[in-house]
Order: C-alpha cells, then sequence, then structure tokens
RNA sequence: GCGCCCGUAGCUCAGUUGGAUAGAGCAACUGCCUUCUAAGCAGUGGGUCAGGGGUUCGAAUCCCUUCGGGCGCGCCA
C-alpha cells in the first residue's frame, strides 16, 4: 500500500514539475480521523520551493490522476500544516485482501535484501559456565533478526564465536582439576578468579567416573590440555543444549583456538606487518589503530610473547570479510562498547569500510525477583542460568519480554511479574488470538464447510467498521516488515503484533464468525484466514510458537 | 577526567529515523460467559517527555548545557 501511494505521489509530482525528493516519507496517522496514510512531504519541499506548504500540497493533490483517486480512493484531503492523507476505498482494500490470500505470506514479505549475504554473530558466551539470561536476551535478538533478515532476501548465516583460546578456558580447566583433586582427597589451591559454581564440581564427577583416578596428584600442566578440553567441551553442550531448548539454533561455532592453529591469526600479523600497520613499541607489537579512526593505537602481542584478545579478534573479523559477506552484524553485550572503533579501525586496516560492521548492542538485563534485586555474581557462582528462568517462566514469555524492547535499552526482568503477568501477559494475548482463530476453524470444519480453500470470494460482504479496520491493519503487515528490516530492529514486528491482535479480540467479541448467512460467514473466514496468516508470520519472525490450542 | 548509552503515566516500556491533540501493557475501579476459547471484551482515571537554552514551518526525537543513572577508558577477556 505504501509503495502504492508513493508511485501515485511521484507520478503526480513529476506531472505538476515538482522534484520529488529521493524517498517519499509515508507514515500512518495516529488519528483514524486523518485517514490510512498520510505524507509530510509537500511541508518538507516548502522551504526549497518558497511556497506555503498547504498550496504545494493542492497541487500534488490535483496533479493525482482521476482514474488513479477513484480506483484507490475514497478520499485524499489537505489537512494540518500541510500534510495529504489518503483514505482508501473498501473495494480496494477488499482486492488487496484477497491478494494477501492468494500469495500467503509472500505478500507480507518483500526482497530487500536481493540474496546478499549477512552473517549475524551473537550469544557468542565464554564456554565456562552456564548461559545467564543476558545472553538470553542477546540469542532473542539474535534470531529474531536472524529470521527478519531472512525473511527479507538475505542469505544470512547465524555464528556462534567460542572463546577457547584464552584466560578464561584456562581458568575453567584448572578450577575443574582442583575440584576433582578434592574430591579424590587432594588438597590442591583453588585458582583465583576460578569458577566456584556447582556445575564445575559436577564436572569434576563426571571426569572421575569415566576416567577414575588416573589423574590424582598429576600436575596440573601435564593434564591441562584434557582438563581444558573436557571441560570447555562440555560447556558448550550445555550452552548448545540451553540454546536449542530456548528455540536459538547456529548455522556454524567458530573456534578461536582454530583461528591460531589455521594459521589465520598470523596470516593477519604478516598483512599488518607487510602493511606498516604494525610495529614494535616497548617489547610489544601494536596495531595502529588511530590511523583508522580509534582513540589509541592497540597491543596486539604483550612483551611476554602472548596475543591479546583483541589479536584474533582481528583474525577473526578477517576471516569473516574473507568469506564474502557483505555485511556483517556483530550483537554484543553493551559493556563492549568501547571496542567498536579498534574493530572497525582493523576492518579498515583490512581494506574495507568500517560500515561493512554493524554493532547491535544489548544493554544488561537487571534481574528481579519481586522487585527485590537477584545477585549475580560470577565469583560466588550464583547466578540465575538462562534454564532456571526460561524453567519458571517459559520460552516464549521470556523472548518476547525481550523482543518488547529495544536492545539497547536498559531492561529490568522481573521474574514474580513475568510469571504473575502470565495470565495477561502480551505474548499470550498475541497468541490467544491465533488459537481463537484455529478453534473457529475447528468448528467451521466440523459444520462441514471448506476450509481448505478460502480464496474469499465473499470478501466484498466485509463491511463493519472493525472489518475494515482490521483489514487495513493487516494490509500494513508489509510496510511495518520492511521499516523494521531497514532499521534492523525486530521489536517493531512484536508491538504490530499486539495492536493486530488488539484489533481481533474486540471483533471477534462483537462479531460472530460462523453464522446464518453462508455468504457472510465465508467471507469472515476469509479474514480469520487472514489474520492467522499475518499472526503466524509476526510470530514465526520472532521465533515463537503458534499454538492452535491454549 | 574523557567517551558511549539512557532519563517518557504509580511500575515496565513503545513512540513509524523531525510531523498533527505523546501511546500500550501492568497495577486500580465498574460492568459482560445458555451462541465460534473470559489467557477475552466494554468503560473510567493517570504526563512540566529529567531541567534550561538553541536550530525551524514543526522537537520526546537534532545541537549546547546542567542534574541524575548505567557502562567503558589494561601488554584483562
Amino acid at each position: 500500500m505504501t509503495g502504492l501511494v508513493r508511485k501515485i505521489l511521484a507520478a503526480a509530482m513529476g506531472k505538476c514539475q515538482i522534484t520529488a525528493p529521493s524517498h517519499i516519507e509515508i507514515e500512518v496517522p495516529k488519528e483514524e480521523a486523518y485517514g490510512d496514510l498520510s505524507t509530510p512531504v509537500a511541508m518538507g519541499l516548502a522551504k526549497e520551493l518558497r511556497r506555503p506548504p498547504r498550496k504545494i500540497a493542492e497541487d500534488i493533490v490535483r496533479c493525482i490522476g482521476e482514474k488513479e483517486r477513484d480506483e484507490y480512493f475514497s478520499r485524499i484531503e489537505i489537512a494540518g500544516a500541510g500534510f495529504i492523507n489518503f483514505t482508501f476505498r473498501d473495494e480496494f482494500i477488499h482486492r488487496e485482501l484477497k491478494r494477501l490470500l492468494a500469495e500467503r505470506e509472500n505478500f507480507l514479505k518483500s526482497d530487500i535484501g536481493g540474496g546478499l549475504r549477512i552473517q549475524v554473530e551473537f550469544v557468542s558466551a565464554n564456554p565456562t559456565g552456564p548461559l545467564h539470561l543476558g545472553h538470553g536476551r542477546g540469542a532473542a535478538v539474535g534470531a529474531a533478526l536472524s529470521n527478519l533478515l531472512m525473511k527479507a532476501g538475505f542469505r544470512v548465516e547465524k555464528e556462534y564465536y567460542i572463546n577457547d583460546a584464552g584466560r578464561q578456558v584456562g581458568l575453567l580447566g584448572e578450577s575443574v582439576f582442583a575440584r576433582y583433586q578434592e574430591l579424590l582427597g587432594i588438597g590442591y589451591p583453588f585458582p583465583e578468579d576460578g569458577y566456584r559454581g556447582g556445575y564445575i564440581i559436577d564436572l569434576a564427577r563426571e571426569i572421575i567416573a569415566s576416567e577414575g583416578e588416573k589423574y590424582k596428584n598429576f600436575d596440573y600442566i601435564a593434564c591441562e590440555k584434557f582438563f581444558k578440553e573436557y571441560s570447555c567441551g562440555r560447556m558448550l553442550e550445555l550452552i548448545r543444549k540451553d540454546l536449542e531448548a530456548f528455540g536459538v539454533v547456529f548455522d556454524t561455532w567458530q573456534s578461536e583456538k582454530e583461528l591460531y592453529e589455521t594459521g589465520v591469526v598470523a596470516e593477519m600479523f604478516r598483512y599488518l606487518r607487510e602493511k606498516g600497520f604494525a610495529y614494535e613499541s616497548e617489547g610489544a607489537m601494536w596495531f595502529s589503530a588511530t590511523r583508522f579512526g580509534d582513540e589509541k593505537d592497540r597491543v596486539i602481542e604483550k612483551a611476554n610473547g602472548e596475543y591479546t584478545y583483541f589479536a584474533s579478534d582481528i583474525a577473526y573479523h578477517k576471516k569473516k570479510v574473507d568469506r564474502g559477506f557483505d555485511e556483517l552484524i556483530d550483537i554484543w553485550g553493551a559493556d563492549h562498547h568501547g571496542y567498536i572503533p579498534r574493530v572497525k579501525a582493523a576492518l579498515r586496516a583490512l581494506g574495507y569500510s568500517g560500515d561493512k560492521l554493524t554493532v547491535v548492542l544489548v544493554q544488561m538485563v537487571a534481574l528481579l525477583r519481586g522487585g527485590v534485586p537477584v545477585q549475580m555474581s560470577k565469583r560466588s557462582g550464583e547466578f540465575v542460568t538462562l534454564r532456571e528462568v526460561m524453567d519458571e517462566v517459559g520460552a516464549d514469555t521470556t523472548k518476547f519480554i525481550f523482543l518488547t524492547r529495544r536492545p539497547d535499552s536498559h531492561l529490568e526482568f522481573d521474574l514474580e511479574t513475568a510469571k504473575a503477568q502470565s495470565a495477561e501477559n502480551p505474548v499470550f494475548y498475541v497468541q490467544y488470538a491465533n488459537a481463537r482463530i484455529s478453534s473457529i476453524f475447528r468448528n467451521a470444519r466440523e459444520r462441514g464447510i471448506d476450509v481448505d480453500n478460502i480464496a474469499g470470494e465473499n470478501i466484498p460482504l466485509l463491511k463493519e467498521p472493525e472489518e475494515i479496520r482490521l483489514i487495513k491493519k493487516l494490509l500494513l503487515y508489509p510496510m511495518v516488515f520492511e521499516n523494521a528490516v531497514t532499521a534492523r530492529e525486530p521489536h517493531r514486528i512484536t508491538y504490530y503484533l499486539q495492536e493486530l491482535a488488539g484489533l481481533f479480540h474486540p471483533y471477534y467479541n462483537r462479531h460472530r464468525v460462523l453464522g446464518e448467512e453462508p455468504e457472510l460467514t465465508s467471507a469472515r473466514l476469509a479474514l480469520a484466514e487472514a489474520v492467522r496468516i499475518v499472526l503466524r508470520e509476526g510470530l514465526e519472525t520472532l521465533g515463537l510458537t503458534a499454538p492452535e490450542r491454549m
């Protein structure tokens, strides 16, 4: 619908010698009285043309062909400071609804991506413990964003980056080793900053079960590799399972260690040195980040010969671009925001634009229970896991809460409210609309109505204000979808779905779909089917289920 | 000290990339189940968009500044 209006406006402006802006803004007025769609385009042109906006609007409206006007609109009005407001004819709306039923999901999406390849990297939590709620937020956002882009015709790859090469996995291995010795009655000093969670002891027990006392009294150095790899592997398994239960799956898992083993890091060093983007100073190797927009140069190889985390990170992003992605999206915890300039600097040094990378920052989640903060401390190992939250409040509710906020907004997640709300939770409100429609169809089938071939030939009978409103809302989905895609903001879909459900429930309450007159019944079934198509599509995009019964 | 994010109804948050009289959910109150699912519907109240200044036809949105909160600023990851 927006595309149509845009085209008509552009044609009209051409006809009366007004140069149209490259992008004609179309919006949905907040007041229904202002029509279905609106454009402030005349106001934007006022300055340039040195004419009053209302006059410009009048000209544009006058230049809209009579044929188009009659075919699509019941009203075109100039209002306020110079808005042009359009109201669609019911006949047009009905035609579009019929088209939606014929084309189904395809009506709702548009090919914005054109086959471009995007990699979305998200979660990427250190494999040193179970996922917590903050990771869940990143998972929900990343998965929904990936779905959204996929539906928009991008070729999307979802990747999880495994930090299995640094100090953290070292600590993990040694922590498990310490617990292992402890369980076998050997005193071993627990590493400082080690992981103290109960799952470490579980891992140690597992090792005793499978390996027995093989490593009792060993030097840690002698079995470090085993403890690290075993623990890391098990943690990854756990993480993968938790994510799967949360409904999030990845296409690829990139190991940091592998970047070293396959020479990607070394290759990166060679490249930077050859280009003169790396230099030695104070015994360390530095990357000249300032030359590429960062505040200061960054160490990539320490004086003691170890590489910094940033070194493998440059190599990692080099590998990403080398693999030919047109765009990279990294979803990071907001506490890493300071890293953006240096990673973009690295990309520039590698010969790519910094714009190739979009970093989506996901704010931390403050976990509350009944208004009281739940203390989370990795040190003591006491933190609430994503798994626990899922078990307590449900995966759909958890995801929905994450997807009704902008990723970069601070978020309070109150377990009590999330549960207490469960009766009147927004996610159920949306899903319930779908379940109700499914129920209608079950009943219709029992009555012997053919519900498998709904073509919508009786759609013109839909005249009630609630019906017209509902149809118009359905037809707006493509616009919401496009905006969500270009802004990379899945939460817009969430809000749309709530609004759609908010129109369906009152309609349902006021008008019977399955009535006495077969024609009207068939028309309303067609509408219900269309609502169901859109609800399912939206829920699927967000990674939520669309239950048929509740 | 410097940088980034944020401040919107009692609470949790949206606000269509600068548009019209700032919205939703929760919480509170009043009604509605002999007809397709009451996880629903109908109705009632609630605002100095943190404060101040500026940019313009027009600002919650952009710029400056003050206050308040969060996070960064390692040869940590």
